[in-house]
DNA sequence: CGACCGAAAGCTAACTTTCGGTCGGTGCTTTAGT
């Protein structure tokens, strides 16, 4: 570590940006960057992630390119820059006319820009990669990495093909930025990008401030009522995430029928209504915007008081990042869940989103057609499927090493195995990525229906583990307090619908267990292979396997049929 | 997987139950036509 470099960057985030001080993270994070290493860094929002790629960006010789899911977002990301003495920055999208484009390229090929902010359907084409190359970006920047592994897949694939495009740049120092990753979620961020030799800079997950309860019911009509009571008479402002657009339009309606500034979020709506909304609760002139997922990336609002979930996400990622939006402040502020069991069900059926066998079929046998190597839009016309759902089989057939690309970025089969077998192989790797999709869903679950510590629960799903204090401020470990204080009567556990007592909060292990299994610990099982502790809770183990997800099992059993071994 | 909607069935004349079908979340892009 040269002291000599973190001078330099201190003094260049303090000449440009006014920053005086960079916390330890930060600077760890911007030596490994200027020393050219591949840089994962995962730290909550508001704790200047963005400085991680600012500061080393001013300081390279060469223009950094920055892949950035929203263009509203880029637009914002550019503006923060522009503000900045002798920061030049710009965007590459089709927001703007082919000429203004144009313009972008000129003045990046005479060194006039520092920052380029692209979307990664833009890398997708050719004429774009050649002319970054003709660049010689000094670094390139992953934002909101999380999109590589929950986007990717099926949603927006060209998350996945940014491995390849840094390839044919010339793999110039990755640095992937993202406020929440658990573990396999990590490890897709660093082996879809191709990283290598990665530092990672993790911080805490831990918001001590978000106080966490999650709120059971059965009936449909008894939760909406709820819904609606809880964010009318919470502090202000908050936000409500709503399952559908239809229910986020319902619940929006009723609070405004209460007398609140209540205003719905979602994609469905005109541009320019989702802008007005987003203004006017950035304002401060709304009470409650109520939304779908829809809403949030890119909100850096202090003053967030509650963050209530009328529907349960699709994972503990999702969840911690929406919650995250409560209380950057550092002032008390709330993250309720109203839970019913059923609504995991609308999350299982988007965990599907694998293509179907008939399409991967399809595509492998076009490509056999070919002689050589075919450039994709051809391939498109030629399956009449549509671009992004052509590039997520093309990704599957690629991970399984049955196409490959060609520097040109045409696509060509491998022929290291039949048409039959390519296909099975890919698809059974989409298969594999659902299972783990739906495991994951299976962890909401669990963190809903956890009887300890419910922070202990999720700082253990990112790998936070070897917490043995309960928080105190969660509805779990209220309501242990009150049973000690002799209160007989429960708190939130009895509706839980179980009618049993109020567990106790999770203890070590008792005396007489042949094996500990601590976070981390690398274990084996017979059935599912290799996987790693993530937490224990109530004598039972979660553990995450590399073929079949997050699996809970219960320790008892676990030492009566030696179902783990240690590794 | 589950909510919701409309149609048909059930069983008795104005409603309830059952069944089958459809839909549900995130955004980039490009292109055709006002």
């Amino acid at each position: 570590m040269t002291t000599a470099q973190a001078k330099r960057l201190r003094k260049s985030a303090s000449d440009v940006f006014g920053w005086e001080e960079l916390r330890p993270e930060q600077l760890v994070a911007m030596e490994a960057v200027m020393e050219r290493r591949d840089t994962l860094v995962v730290m909550p929002t508001g704790a200047g992630k963005s400085a991680v790629y600012q500061v080393p960006g001013l300081l390279l010789p060469g223009p950094t390119v920055v892949v950035s899911p929203l263009v509203a977002l880029q637009r914002d990301q550019v503006r923060g820059l522009l503000s900045r003495e002798g920061a030049e920055a710009a965007a590459v999208n089709s927001s703007q006319s082919g000429s203004e484009n144009a313009a972008v390229w000129d003045r990046i090929s005479e060194g006039d820009v520092d920052f380029l902010f692209l979307a990664p359907e833009q890398l997708a084409k050719d004429e774009v990669v050649d002319q970054l190359l003709a660049a010689q970006p000094a670094l390139f920047v992953v934002d909101e990495a999380q999109c590589v592994s929950s986007w990717g897949h099926d949603f927006r694939p060209d998350y996945l093909r940014l491995g390849q495009v840094i390839d044919r740049l010339g793999r110039p120092p990755v640095l992937a930025l993202t406020a929440s990753a658990a573990a396999p979620v990590r490890a897709d961020i660093v082996s879809q990008l191709g990283m290598r030799d990665v530092h990672e800079v993790v911080t805490g997950f831990d918001r001590p401030n978000i106080h966490l309860e999650v709120i059971p019911f059965r009936e449909a009509g008894a939760k909406k009522r709820a819904v609606v009571e809880r964010a009318a008479a919470e502090a202000k402002p908050g936000l409500v995430y709503a399952g559908t657009r239809r229910e986020a339009e319902e619940y929006a309606e009723e609070l405004s029928l209460l007398g609140l500034d209540a205003a719905a979020y979602h994609a469905g709506l005109p541009a320019r209504e989702r802008g007005d909304v987003h203004d006017r609760f950035m304002a401060g002139e709304l009470d409650v915007v109520v939304a779908t997922s829809a809403f949030g990336m890119g909100i850096d609002k202090p003053d967030v008081r509650f963050v209530l979930h009328a529907s349960v996400p699709g994972s503990l990622d999702a969840y911690y990042q929406e919650i995250g939006r409560a209380g950057r402040d550092g002032e008390a502020s709330r993250a309720i869940l109203m839970y019913r069991p059923q609504d995991l069900g609308m999350q299982r059926f988007f965990a599907a989103g694998r293509p179907d066998p008939d399409t991967v079929t399809q595509v492998v046998s076009t490509l056999e057609e070919h002689d050589g190597p075919v450039p994709p839009t051809e391939l498109r016309d030629e399956t009449h499927l549509t671009a992004s759902r052509l590039t997520a089989v093309v990704n599957l057939l690629e991970q399984v090493d049955a196409v490959h690309t060609t520097e040109d970025g045409e696509l060509e089969a491998t022929g290291k195995a039949g048409p039959a077998e390519a296909a099975q192989a890919a698809i059974e790797l989409g298969d594999a990525h659902q299972q783990l999709e739906r495991s994951r869903v299976d962890m909401m679950r669990g963190y809903a229906e956890a009887t300890g510590c419910r922070r202990r629960f999720l700082l253990g799903y990112f790998g936070q583990g070897g917490q043995d204090e309960s928080c105190g401020s969660c509805d779990r470990c209220e309501a242990a307090e009150l049973a000690e204080d002799g209160g007989a009567e429960g708190g939130p556990a009895v509706l839980a619908g179980t009618g049993g007592p109020i567990p106790e909060p999770a203890t070590p292990a008792p005396a007489g267990y042949e094996h500990a299994f601590p976070p981390g610990t690398l274990v084996r099982h017979e059935q599912w292979g290799q996987g790693s502790v993530m937490s224990e809770e109530n004598e039972r183990l979660t553990v995450l396997f590399e073929t079949v997800g997050y699996r809970t099992l219960s320790l008892e059993v676990i030492n009566r049929n030696q179902l783990l071994t240690v590794c």
